[in-house]
DNA sequence: GTCATACTACTCGGATAAGAACTGTCCGAGTGGGGTAGG
DNA sequence: CCTACCCCACTCGGACAGTTCTTATCCGAGTAGTATGAC
């Protein structure tokens, strides 16, 4: 898995404690862990492409969450930086095997395809009904002077 | 996901049909869905290492199971070949983000790799609760011929 | 006929290239704010 | 003093290299069976 997937993630919960209406650009997001710069930003770029983040040119922009944090889970930022297809991709090889026919659709009736995708499911669904939110809560429980302190971070941090 | 992946499963499937105490090489495997008979025979290796498998060298050598399919689950296959590692590693960025202390393990202590950790869990889980032997039933009841063309397979294939 | 021996063909095993994907970097298009000059 | 305009610094966005991992290939070490020749 993409190392961009755990960047992604602590920027979105860095996002959600980010002054409300203000944006945070991908040079501050990135001194916040000693990142490259240039590359967390394409990362964020792909969080805006899903519409996960909304991005702002110029001065004064950056990037700030385009919807709650309710409404993001963790399942949406994975896909927004891995892509849309299954780890586990079903290469048909039955199809060439004997007794193997070009118009069947193997992903559906191969029983090694079915249980690799089941295992999958399980994984999406894990990662689905986790929120962003979630995890703020979480954070905020543990550790209650994040919030202040990731503000802080933003307003002093000099890229 | 690594397509040996897949190749493996496949081919450790058709062993379970094979002539008992009868090695199968890695050419007839390869031929019987027509994989690169090499390297192939390179994921066949790693299955030999992780005890999966069997190995013998010279005439009549092959590869057969270790064990009986009972006790292969689709997990044993899949770490064999893609190594024991977790998709997701945690670098533990937190540590250099302001508060971060180099002392503390975050893979414990992250929200993050917490959430990430758990929904692989539940991946490892479902293909640690599938064997061998269930796919093998499953493929019987369906297709009651296929365990006597494979051993035709093997018997009339040449590499 | 029987046995020992050398030979040959066969198979795995690891070392060796080609290709793709991930990681990292750079510069241009567009934007918003601030300075400046005029009224 | 107020306003309109222009310039500039800032930020994202996509195009461009370096590095690692995956895929594919090849040849050598070891083995079992077989043919051969001596006894």
């Amino acid at each position: 898995m993409n190392e961009g997937v755990e960047w992604a993630l602590h920027s979105c919960l860095n996002l959600s404690w980010a002054t409300p209406g203000e944006a945070v650009t991908a040079g501050k997001l990135a001194a916040f862990y000693d990142l490259p710069a240039a590359y967390l930003n394409k990362q964020l770029q792909a969080l805006a492409r899903a519409g996960i983040l909304t991005s702002t040119s110029g001065p004064r922009g950056g990037f700030r969450l385009a919807r709650s944090p309710e409404e993001i889970t963790l399942l949406d930022v994975v896909t927004a930086i891995e892509g849309p297809e299954d780890a586990f991709k079903c290469e048909q090889i039955l199809a060439q095997g004997p007794g193997g026919r070009p118009d069947v659709d193997y992903r559906a009736h191969c029983v090694i395809s079915q249980s690799m995708r089941s295992a999958e499911l399980a994984w999406r669904r894990e990662l689905a009904g986790r929120t962003l939110a979630d995890l703020k809560a979480t954070v905020e429980r543990r550790f209650p002077h994040v919030p202040e302190t990731t503000r802080n971070g933003f307003a002093n941090v000099r890229p």
